[in-house]
DNA sequence: TCTATATTCAACCATATGGTTGAATATATC
DNA sequence: GATATATTCAACCATATGGTTGAATATAGA
C-alpha cells in the first residue's frame, strides 16, 4: 500500500530548473505523449530529449509506459506537490516582502534593484 | 497590482536544487545571518559558502546588506512564490500522494541534521 | 600602526550537464 | 525476410558546478 517511490527534492528542483523539461511537463499536462512527440517542439536530437525524459523520470515527475516500440509518458505531479510543500514554509516571507515593498513604494524608492541579463545557453 | 520583479525560474529552481542552499534558506527564515553564520553549519570553506550565497542572490532569494566588513543576508521569498505559482498549475495532477510527501520531508530533515555529502544516489 | 576578523577573488580540480553523432535494439509493416 | 519506425546506448565535447587552497581586500580593534 505504501508504494515507496524514491523522491528527492534535489532531483525534483533540478529537473524543474531546465526550460526544456518544464516545457515537456507543460505538454504532458495536456495529454500523454510519446518520446518523439515530447521531442518534436525542440531543436534537439531524440537522444537529448531521451536524456531529459530520463531526468524527469528519475525525479518521479514522469512515468513511462512501453507498448511495443513506443514509450508513452505521463505526468505525475506528486513530486511537484512535494516541492510546493517545501516552498510553502517560506510563503510568509512573501507576505512580509509585500509589506516591505509597500513601504518602499510609499517612500518612492522602488527602482529595480536587480538588473539581470539573460544569457542562458539552451 | 503587485509588480513582479524579474524572476528566472531556471535560476530559482537551480538555486533550490542544492541541499546546502535549501538549508541556508531554512536558516534565513529564522533570522538574518552573516556569511560566516551561514557557512558555519556546513563542512565547507567560506569560499564555497560564498559561492552558494551568490547563487541564492542571483536567483533573487537572498539580499545582502554590507555593514563594515560583515555581510548580512536576508531571505526574499518572492522568487519562491514565483516558483510556487508555476507549480500550482500542475497541482491538479496531484492525486493521492501524501505518503510520498511525508517520506520526502522526513528525508529532508534527516539529511539536514547530518553533515551530508552529496552522495545520495540511491 | 599592527594585527585580527570578515569576506571575496583567482586558480585549479573532478564530476555533472546538455548537447552531438553514429551504431544498436526492438518492433511494426510490406 | 527486408525495411521503416521508435527509442536507447556509447562515445565524445564544451561548459557549468561545487569544492579546494592561498592570496587579496577591507574593516575593526589593540
Amino acid at each position: 500500500m505504501v508504494e515507496y517511490r524514491y523522491t528527492d527534492l534535489d532531483d525534483v528542483f533540478h529537473a524543474l530548473a531546465d526550460p526544456t523539461r518544464r516545457a515537456m511537463i507543460a505538454g504532458l499536462s495536456k495529454s500523454e505523449l510519446t518520446v518523439s512527440q515530447l521531442a518534436a517542439p525542440f531543436a534537439i536530437t531524440l537522444a537529448a530529449a531521451s536524456k531529459h525524459i530520463k531526468v524527469l523520470e528519475h525525479a518521479g515527475l514522469v512515468v513511462r509506459t512501453i507498448e511495443g516500440r513506443t514509450h508513452t509518458c505521463r505526468l505525475d505531479a506528486g513530486p511537484i506537490h512535494a516541492g510546493m510543500e517545501w516552498m510553502r514554509h517560506y510563503e510568509k516571507f512573501w507576505n512580509e516582502r509585500l509589506d516591505i515593498l509597500e513601504g518602499l513604494l510609499l517612500a518612492e524608492d522602488t527602482k529595480r534593484s536587480r538588473t539581470k541579463k539573460k544569457g542562458k545557453r539552451k
